[in-house]
RNA sequence: GGAGGAGUGGCCGAGUGGUCAAUGGCAGCAGACUGUAAAUCUGUCGGGCAAAGCCCUACGGUGGUUCAAAUCCAUCCUCCUCCA
């Protein structure tokens, strides 16, 4: 994997991201699916869309249909059909998600499997060995994601843990293809983070990650946490902020040094009714729609507003029709998928600032603090 | 003609003397969702008001019993099943 910046305003840049599987343009979105697919959209459909990365997920793929099955046909590209390039999150997250079901200790983690109840162990070793079998050109290593609130002992004692996996995971690494990146952990603690930094850089990975941003903190501590350790992460590797976000959280990570963003809200909001527009965020369920003869965003590219009124989908998605959610999610990670476009343009152009303004203006309500303007 | 059964809020459907403006579900109205246990979940859901309270209207119609009726009695209307 190879990384360019060619560009930069600020702290914002413009780069690419070469791998085994193609070129991602940054500033990049990166949408999720985490079984192998994103719901509602097909892989070429989703690349047609402009999407260059898409995420997967370990933990998931472990559970079904297992990592031999992928392997045996050929590796994660092959048993999907993505022909883009894949990154996939390792299972930290779960250590989030899933607390209930999960035992952790410094061996790694122990799930309760959610289908069936039966064990799964995930050390960090094993990550890495699962995410190189797939051939996935970027993977995560295993992290301790923390909620919040956490005290800050605990979420020491926890980083120290997430610090120790990380060099385990950096001497488990061994395949050049796959591309592998640390994850800054730290809680809100802004001494936790800088350690956190300092070690990782240290280990020299392909890239970095900001984790554990978005557990139920309030906005401005995720906020002032991306603004920190963008600065301090290093200006020649890719920074991937993990699961963010709305589209302020993307302009704000972007302002902030940020390269690559994933986030389930574009296309979990399009199954539930919601989608984005130029004008803000729109309820396509809600009765103002219902005969509402306009295209979901007249000045959106996608072939769902090139096509299709917001009455119409207003109907399928009230009819629970599938459809509803194919339409919806296309329209949304198109939006993204443009929202991030046109920024990464007007950086290259030198015109951020402006569209910067704009897109603060529409997400105001998405602005905690006013960080955006 | 005879025998039995049933009529409850927009719909379906509980409730069989007071704790019932009436369980549930659906529909409706709105909200949440951030490295996906999510095509999910939450709130609201007769009307009015100076609104954690009060008033009005409500369980097919009418009348009655009772301190009190969706619940008991009488009668009428409608529908269903079976027998002639």
């Amino acid at each position: 994997m190879r990384f360019e910046v060619t560009s930069s305003q600020g702290r914002a840049r413009v780069g690419r991201l070469h791998t085994a599987h193609g070129v991602v343009d940054t500033p990049a979105f990166m949408p999720v699916g985490t079984l192998g697919a994103v719901k509602g959209i097909g892989p070429l459909d989703l690349a047609a869309l402009g999407a260059q990365v898409m995420l997967a997920n370990l933990y998931h793929l472990t559970l079904r249909p297992g990592i031999e099955v992928i392997e045996e046909l050929g590796g994660l590209h092959a048993f999907t059909g993505w022909p883009g390039v894949l990154l996939t999150d390792s299972g930290g997250y779960q250590v989030f998600s899933l607390a209930e079901l999960r035992e952790i200790d410094d061996q790694g983690v122990r799930f309760r499997n959610h289908l069936d109840g039966s064990p799964v162990a995930l050390t960090p070793e094993s990550v890495v060995r699962s995410q190189e079998r797939m051939g996935v050109d970027i993977a995560m290593v295993l992290d301790e994601c923390p909620p919040w609130p956490v005290e800050a002992d605990v979420a020491a004692a926890s980083l120290e843990r997430t610090t120790r996996w990380a060099q385990r995971s950096r001497e488990a690494h061994s395949i050049a293809a796959t591309a592998l990146f640390g994850i800054v952990q730290g809680s809100f603690y802004p001494k936790l983070r800088e350690r956190a930094a300092d070690s990782l850089r240290a280990l020299d990975f392909d890239g970095y990650a900001i984790g554990g941003v978005s557990v139920g903190e309030p906005p401005r501590l995720g906020r002032s946490t991306v603004e920190q350790v963008g600065a301090l992460l290093p200006e020649d590797r890719p920074r991937y902020l993990m699961g963010l976000g709305t589209p302020a959280d993307l302009l704000h990570g972007i302002r902030n040094g940020m390269d690559l963003f994933d986030c389930v809200l574009p296309a979990r909001n399009a199954r539930h009714g919601l989608l984005y527009t130029r004008d803000g965020e729109i309820r396509i369920k809600n009765a103002r729609y219902r005969d509402d003869p306009r295209p979901v965003d007249e000045a959106c590219s996608c072939p769902v507003c090139g096509s299709t009124s917001r009455a119409f989908l207003h109907h399928l998605m009230r009819s629970r029709e599938i459809t509803a959610a194919v339409l919806a999610t296309t329209h949304n990670l198109r939006f993204y998928l443009d929202f991030v476009a046109d920024l990464r343009h007007a950086l290259a152009s030198g015109d951020f600032e402006d569209s910067a303004a704009l897109i603060a203006e529409c997400y105001a309500a998405d602005d905690p603090g006013g960080q955006l303007s």
